[in-house]
DNA sequence: GTAAACACTATTGTCTACAAATTTGTTTCA
DNA sequence: TGAAACAAATTTGTAGACAATAGTGTTTAC
């Protein structure tokens, strides 16, 4: 008989203690992950450099097996590498994954700006379609990087919720905690802020009309314009 | 003064012994996490059963901080999931986590099918085009399934290779670890195989000729034609 | 003076023991 | 009889010690 965990027989016994919004699978294992995860993402620890298990044990005052499993479990993330006796190293980017990296991120967003558009009410993105006419083209005359990227990231978190599709949202996470530094260094490009913002509106207004189709075109369209961007400028990039 | 594993100085010393062919990271860990994954995706360990760390420590004879390596890797794949002092469980397929599934798979196969196009010369797909229209049509008939499916693979492995872009390599392994069975089941429905075979030649036919967005069409074609049949007969197959 | 041989240090990999928590089994009381 | 209370056993989480390996520095031979 194997028990397949659907015993569904509740008896009387003592029945489990909440557990509630305790997503955290192992204890302290995860925080160390997430830790590791956004610095790693955010370059404060930059590519190439070494991650020594003692000193991380240290910071968290947690054991060493628990630092060797958050790095098993970066490693599964394509986050950092580990050499059997040499210890593990930041991912270093090469350009060519980053051209591999954006070929995927384009079919994923046009995926998501879709869903977001179909599972949606199209006046749901009115509020958006405002910002992206208005503060949005001031922050991008005046040059004001952090609340234009701001405006960016409120409008992708916007469109996850609605698309409702954990594993696109997963996979699109994946990619943007390897990008998201370059992210910073693409909108600074001539002429780049400007064109982004333009592509946006336009996928907005796809998605104000209820047009999924237009709006899952248009936005791989940006990300093509993205691309193409990065192509031209690589080596003031990398 | 920051070392990013630069030194470029080989001077005179002993010269690293070899190394070559060991992509596995850590030693006996990796391979734990190969052995799990393939019987998760080939449910040997059905969903929802427990995996006792001693018992998997035992047979493979590895202590059980290597285990928990291993689980902590797995469970970053989102094959298991672990319950703070509870143990780990086999992940469930839900029906909805299903068809988030195949709407990622869509437009991540149509990706695969373009870029393998673009980046091989048209010829080089005749024997695969000659195989679905020789073999394949004689084992859908026959209701040989484990042929026709073998097929299938081949076909997925060429375009993939084709495609040389190891993050759509990646994501779409993720997919397929996850709905390996289901794949099984849905071959086996009524008129799904023919169907299959026909939008497989469309896309080949495609690929044959070179044409990248007609082979990324069809192929997404393919994929919601499965997804449909998998709807319709959902209550059959979960 | 150069290069090989040796010893040392630092870091990772392995293993065992112990503590904490959960589940299971038994007993007790209405 | 049945439910709560208690006790035992299993399992996970934590911690540290020990072994093995790679990298570094020093010495020695030619």
């Amino acid at each position: 008989m194997i028990q397949t965990t659907d015993s569904a027989k509740p008896k009387s016994r003592r029945q489990a203690p909440a557990q509630l919004a305790m997503a955290s699978p192992a204890n302290r294992m995860q925080e160390i992950v997430d830790v590791l995860r956004d610095r790693i993402a955010s370059q404060q620890v930059p590519p190439g450099s070494k991650l020594l298990e003692q000193d991380l044990a240290e910071e968290f005052s947690a054991p060493r097996t628990a630092v060797r499993e958050a790095l098993a479990a970066l490693e599964q993330r394509g986050l950092i590498q580990r050499i059997p006796n040499r210890g593990a190293v930041v991912m270093r980017l090469e350009m060519e994954q980053v051209f591999h990296l954006y070929d995927t991120r384009e079919v994923l967003e046009g995926l998501c700006s879709r869903l977001a558009t179909e599972n949606s009410r199209a006046e749901s993105w009115q509020d958006l379609v405002e910002m992206f006419h208005g503060p949005m083209v001031g922050y991008a005359e005046n040059a004001d990087f952090d609340a234009f990227i701001a405006g960016y990231e409120l409008f992708r978190r916007r469109s996850q919720t609605a698309a409702a599709n954990p594993i696109l949202t997963q996979m699109l996470d994946s990619i943007y905690e390897k990008t998201q530094v370059l992210i910073r260094r693409i909108i600074i490009l001539p002429g780049r802020a400007k064109a982004g913002l333009q592509e946006h509106q336009a996928v907005l207004q796809a998605m104000r009309q209820g047009d999924a189709a237009a709006a899952e075109s248009l936005r791989r369209s940006n990300m093509r314009s993205a691309k193409d961007c990065l192509m031209r400028y690589q080596k003031y990039l990398l």
